[in-house]
DNA sequence: CGCGTTTGACCGGCGC
DNA sequence: GCGCCGGTCAAACGCG
């Protein structure tokens, strides 16, 4: 929302959905490979909480070019483009292979939402910003270590994380938590969220540009970029993949963003 | 006063 | 078994 985080069309970030089921093994990379070696990126990527034995891990990345985003906060390297959610950075740590550190956010939006993000720069192109999505939706949040105050939220956290595509779609700039837990009993429904939320910045930042719109999520949002959707039809794949959030223990989106080559999609 | 950011330390997993 | 790396926590500081 802040002026001047737009998209320009000229920049055309493609946006690559990307979901990791970590299901048991790595199978990882055939995607990635398209251009960047994200070898950071999927491969070495662990979820926040190793502890899962498998669970099904799904991640979704965002890559946008740096210069449509900076201008949103001109703070840290990886600033992450101001969306319709609260973000809340909890650390940052300098990667192996990455010039630029790794931003971890925890949404602040809703006090038990376990939705997280990382925001990086991507070593491949200094100008593209890489960010991470992951939520556990599983996520037990135990309270030993959990942080302040969302205990009493974690088990609406935990289904907070289907619900968060969800508020942000109508979710003006104050989300009630309570607002929360009402989501969690419609989500069973097929409201499949309408996704909007997490990526609802995208439709704020700049509705024209159709760039980003490549995730059906913005076909759903937006009804002139239904040819999109068209052309790359995710959306029922989309769908599916919200509709198992809310029986996935876990859940991230990936997104990449590819220069000079067309959009792709792929979904694992 | 409250919230968010920053930084260092700690923990756990994975690879060698 | 050891070392490396990623991820998270917790305390302190700054800003609104």
């Amino acid at each position: 929302m802040n002026g001047g985080s737009s998209f320009s069309k000229a920049s055309n970030p493609f946006v690559t959905e990307q979901q990791l089921e970590d299901n048991d093994s790595d199978n990882v990379s055939s995607e990635t490979g398209a251009e960047s070696p994200p070898s950071t990126t999927f491969n070495d990527m662990k979820l926040a909480s190793p502890k899962k034995g498998k669970k099904s891990v799904h991640k979704r990345v965002v890559s946008v070019p740096i210069k449509d985003v900076e201008g949103s906060r001109l703070k840290g390297e990886t600033a992450p483009p101001s969306d319709s959610w609260a973000w809340r950075k909890y650390g940052q740590k300098p990667i192996k292979g990455s010039p630029y550190p790794r931003g971890y956010y925890r949404c602040s939006s809703s006090k038990g939402c376990p939705a997280k993000k990382q925001v990086e720069r991507s070593h491949v192109d200094p100008t593209t910003l890489v960010i991470t999505y992951s939520c556990d939706h599983n996520h037990p949040w135990p309270a030993s270590r959990n942080n302040t105050s969302s205990v009493k939220q974690a088990s609406a956290a935990a289904a907070a994380f289907a619900v968060k595509p969800e508020l942000s779609t109508s979710h003006p700039d104050t989300e009630p938590e309570s607002r929360t837990e009402e989501r969690f009993t419609d989500l069973t429904d097929d409201s499949i969220l309408t996704t909007g939320n997490e990526f609802a910045w995208f439709g704020e930042i700049d509705t024209t540009s159709m760039t980003v719109l490549e995730s059906p999520i913005f076909a759903e949002r937006d009804s002139s970029v239904a040819d999109v959707a068209t052309i790359f039809p995710m959306r029922e794949e989309d769908e599916s993949l919200f509709a198992d959030l809310g029986e996935l223990p876990e859940c991230s989106f990936v997104f990449r963003h590819q220069r000079n080559v067309g959009p792709q999609v792929e979904i694992f």
